[in-house]
DNA sequence: TATGTGACTTACC
DNA sequence: CGGTAAGCCACAT
């Protein structure tokens, strides 16, 4: 594992791994807080590897609060169950009081 | 080596 | 106010 090998997509994980828990946040608001704010899809990509690691990558999700990915997951319903077993409303894929639980690494770093 | 794809977001018609 | 296009960059084929 050289130096160089670190992108963008392993400092998602640095990040993830901060995410409190109880709080969610968003691809766009990593991608932000690393300086590449269009770069939110590698936010999300970055988690399709995190399997495996200490990411919480269900304490990820877009823009609106919307579990898109959770299908990425094993079940159908994980994602959201690992949430709600946090204390975040989950609703039809949709994060409850979602600007309540929100975390924003550019604030809390 | 080249092409396609994607867990998103923003900007423009 | 909505749909479409473009941008981002690593990874898979």
């Amino acid at each position: 594992m050289k130096p160089e090998t670190l992108t963008f997509f392993d400092k998602v994980y640095e990040v993830a791994k901060q995410i409190p828990f109880g709080r969610v946040t968003s691809y766009g608001a990593i991608a932000k807080y690393l300086g590449a704010a269009r770069s939110a899809r590698m936010v999300g990509y970055a988690m399709n590897g995190s399997s495996g690691k200490d990411v919480p990558a269900h304490r990820v999700v877009n823009r609106n609060g919307l579990l898109t990915g959770k299908q990425h997951f094993d079940g159908t319903n994980l994602m959201q169950q690992l949430l709600e077993s946090e204390g975040v409303a989950v609703k039809n894929n949709q994060i409850q009081n979602f600007k309540t639980v929100f975390w924003d690494p550019s604030e809390a770093l």
